[in-house]
DNA sequence: GATGAATGAGACTTCATTCAT
DNA sequence: AATGAATGAAGTCTCATTCAT
């Protein structure tokens, strides 16, 4: 909904420098930051190339940008599932959606994982660092999900489910095949399931 | 060990290439295939740029031997397992060379997998099912002794083990944090020996 | 001091207009006019960028004001000058103030000698015209104080003098040192002393 | 003179680093090193843009290697008044060599000093030391001349002749007036005449 | 076969200037 | 008058690939 308070120009501005970000989430995960020109992004975004500069200083910025969108999806996903009352179906609804994005990862993988690994790869900038910064969000609220169900260290299975999600995206991807997302999100929710049950 | 039969021009061109293959994959590891040029392998194998093009007609085909290697090695290593007299010591076996690789896995991750990853995200080239390839070999003979220990579906368990590799190498990476490895190392080792106990 | 007869508006904008002339004139002599940008003023006069067109219509046209204003300032220091009785005494003055500047053309070189060094190179535009006629206008005043000592051949008198500065302040600005203004400065201030004793 | 033994396409690539060098000295001197583009100096030296790059890695290096060049011409123009068996009929020559340029000079300016006073506008990279090196380079011989003549305090009178030189060039190009330069020229070589005569 | 050099397309980035409000 | 935003032409630099010897 726009105000009709703020100026049509600072509403088109920060709509755009929006459309920017969103553009660069979804371009740089599917070709890769890489591969990712500013001219696709900008293409995507109809934006004239030179005005990216004028949101953005350089293409790593962007970058940042993207991953922060990824972030703030995450955020977002976490914010519903929190509305669940119970953990284990907190835990079995964020498989859900894993599974349910299946496709996007056949095609693409996981895109904070697959933007992780590719700037992990870099020595300079610290964008690897923000990558490890949102993984890690994730890390910390599976952690709190298993410390509500009284789990033994919930830390080692927090990287036990996150990684079960790294990994079969990961292989999903790579073999072109939608069924080991769901082979594996119905092992994961089983597993779920058994927990506590002893 | 050089067969003194072929002509030193042939020995020295094998032995040129196979250090161009080596540069490649340690390099690709490391920076990405994106991130490397072939100047990077010439100058890392010793060898002048123009002349990589005697050996490699594109970058694409160096990053598919580059893949090879990787397949090689990993060809080497599933023969050292077969030694072993026990399917369950050869899967504890292929757990314990994770995880003393870690150091490499939490600095550039999986050379396979990250390379997967990022070849995936092209659309040409056919890279991408190479390096699936790779990773199904793998897969495979995972899956041939959960197989020989009569356990149920040892394809899924395939899928599970290799998973939680490519995952626990991803957050390891991602984290920077070889602890990962041991941990999920250390669970998959008791998982294995877990099996068929009932 | 204001004028509180013109309308607060003007005032403003007139502040403004001279707020950019300084910063522009300050940020030329020690960045060039070349590597200074629109925006680099427009930063240090706290003007925004878009608004700087309001008062000069090109670039060109702001570094023209920052010879202005150098001219301006050369006018204060000639009026100061005129002040003092004797046309040797104002000579020493003048050297005196060279030497006074010893840090800036250290670090920058004369304002104006190297603004007119760096116009010169332009094909168009007729802006080192304006940097030449800055310079005669010094140097038309120290002809006219050699004319008051009686000196034979004021013109060229001046054109050492004047010279002599330029070339103290561009090797004292290209080898960082402030003692050549120091030895020269002495210099130029004994020869003037000695002039006329015959 | 071209030595057969070395393969043509080596006498060729130097001979191209050689034009481009020459290149670059010659049209940094006429435009100064920001106005000049990389294009400017690969189109004098017919040689395509992209293929600087292997000579030079960056712009920087470019402009030191005119620097370079610019000293190579003051060591042979040296070596040539090296010959002349008296030091004052060296410094003579020097300074008849100066007068002899006063064309270039009026237009340009000195190369190595209007360069020095650009490159001192920097904050980085370093060649605005390159820069004064080879002033001293200049001022040192200068020095060692008046220092045969068995003048007190050589060095200063070397920072009066070649900051008389600075600003003579500085004046007549700013002026657009070669006879600034015949005027000084001929009073310091009046000045070199009169030493030592008491 | 071998190799230093050449080529050209394209990437990122900067910036003077203009525009819309 | 004022101003954040927009524009597009350049400029520097990289690099896969090709060429000439």
């Amino acid at each position: 909904m726009t105000d009709s308070k703020e100026p049509a120009r600072a509403r088109a501005a920060g709509a755009k420098r929006q459309r920017l970000v969103e553009a660069a989430a979804d371009i740089v995960h599917r070709q890769g930051a890489e591969r990712t020109t500013i001219a696709d992004i900008a293409r995507a975004a109809e934006v004239p190339v030179g005005n990216v500069y004028y949101y953005f200083k350089t293409k790593d910025e962007l970058v940042s940008a993207a991953l922060s969108e990824h972030e703030r999806h995450l955020n977002l996903l976490i914010g519903r599932l929190n509305r669940l009352p119970d953990p284990r179906e907190r835990l079995k609804g964020l498989i859900e959606g894993w599974v349910g994005q299946r496709d996007l990862a056949v095609r693409y993988g996981c895109p904070t994982g697959t933007l992780a690994a590719e700037l992990a790869k870099r020595d300079q900038g610290g964008l690897d660092i923000e990558a490890g910064r949102v993984i890690r969000l994730l890390l910390t609220w599976v952690e709190e999900q298993f410390r509500q169900l009284d789990q033994p260290d919930p830390e080692s299975l927090a990287l036990t489910l996150v990684g079960a999600y790294q990994g079969m995206s990961l292989l999903a991807n790579a073999l072109r095949d939608p069924a080991v997302m769901e082979r594996e999100g119905a092992r994961l929710t089983a597993w779920i399931d058994s927990l506590g049950a002893a």
